[in-house]
RNA sequence: GGGGGAUUUCCCGAGUGGCCAAAGGGGACAGACUGUAAAUCUGCUGUCUAUCGACUUCGGUGGUCCGAAUCCACCAUCCCCCA
């Protein structure tokens, strides 16, 4: 599914844990590349959420135009559909320009649906839950899920089985797929994995061969957000009514476990202890999504932090110079 | 100086003679992922074989017993109370 067997779009892609390099090293491929960086991020979407978010800063973007970034209300639902749309247009812009497309990001999802064009199932409603959502909720509410599990077993086996029960709101979604589409999951993933990607991607994948630097790498980081004022933020926004209890910006990290202080659950301290635990979870699941890409071109920078220890020069351009190295391989492999 | 309580596998914590390599939780590690994805879910966590099984572990040393994380003695460390 990640093969590139058409002449669609060259693009680049940037990706890696959170707190890896990503930001720094897309802007600097950027330059050396004529590109334009666009975000693959489920929470830098969001206006306001900055700190938290680790939202690249004017001096960081050093001049490159970042897109898919700061631009959706966080009141208003945001899904993966809606990015592909929305960073679909945005690389064909960029393309129109003759520039090149550097998506830059953690939220493999969102990536790999937008580089392969993912078919998804029609949702008739523009906001909110279907009323069949609702329905198969209250269900589960009042029945629990042995009954919606056994139904979408008798519609749709072969999602059933790759879908543990106990993980109901796949369960539920699979369901309501096929009730309000008339098409199961599988027939649709089937469909979408069917169609050739609608962009050639190179994909470059930022990791550390000393797990411990990473972690390291996280903490500062949450350091730095608990200095630069991430409390503040996130009571001026939850005060303004910019996280609604339920909605995806309510649920990034650093803003969930905030919010617990605030409302007195928990004390200060440990609020920062789970945002440290959370982050870095979350950062072992995007090394999990990226590592199971054949394509990826892995890129360690306390690898390459050694090499640049013995032979000089800087780091962030010996980065640089490699994944150029890699697109350019690329290149010539699909001219093959 | 006297009295009482504690010490368990990375952490917390259950376990009071065999059914204990030791519940449960956390963390770590590994994995899944098609409309909440920074979400949701799964597996795994003494060592060696990796199938049966073998071996080492419950502060330390020694002892009782067919058998001890569990009982006894002494030692070490920590906590509380009386001086």
């Amino acid at each position: 599914m990640y093969e590139n067997k058409t002449k669609s779009p060259r693009v680049l892609c940037i990706v890696g844990p959170t707190a890896s390099g990503k930001t720094a090293l897309a802007v600097a491929a950027a330059k050396a590349l004529n590109g334009e960086v666009i975000s693959c991020d489920s929470m830098q979407i969001y206006k306001y959420l900055s700190i938290g978010t680790a939202k690249p800063t004017p001096e960081e973007m050093d001049g490159i135009p970042h897109h898919c970034i700061d631009f959706i209300d966080p009141r208003i639902p945001f899904s993966c559909p809606d990015y592909v749309k929305a960073a679909t247009e945005c690389a064909h812009d960029i393309l129109s320009r003759g520039k090149l497309p550097i998506f830059c990001g953690g939220t493999g999802l969102y990536l790999d649906s937008t580089v392969r064009g993912t078919q998804f199932s029609d949702k008739p409603e523009d906001d909110g839950e279907s009323a069949v959502m609702t329905d198969l909720r209250t269900e589960y509410e009042r029945a629990g899920i042995d009954g919606i599990y056994e139904r979408l077993t008798a519609v749709d086996p072969v999602s059933a089985a790759a879908i543990h029960k106990n993980n109901t709101k796949r369960v539920l979604r699979a369901l309501e797929i096929y009730l309000t589409t008339g098409k199961t999951k599988s027939e649709w993933d089937a469909q979408s994995h069917n169609a050739p990607p609608v962009f050639d991607a190179c994909y470059v994948g930022l990791d550390y061969r000393d797990r411990a630097i990473l972690h390291d790498r996280i903490n500062r980081r949450v350091t730095m957000m608990l200095e630069g004022g991430l409390e503040e933020e996130v009571r001026r926004l939850y005060a303004e009514g910019y996280l609604p209890d339920g909605s995806t910006a309510a649920q990034a990290i650093g803003y969930k476990e905030f919010l617990s202080y605030l409302r007195g659950e928990m004390p200060l301290d440990e609020a920062a202890e789970n945002l440290r635990t959370a982050t870095r979870r979350y950062a072992k699941r995007q090394l999990t999504w990226f590592r199971r890409n054949p394509a990826m071109h892995w890129l360690y920078p306390d690898e390459t932090a050694a090499e640049v220890a013995e032979q000089g020069g800087d780091l962030l351009s010996l980065l640089c110079r490699k994944t150029v190295a890699c697109y350019l391989s690329d290149q010539n492999k699909a001219k093959e």
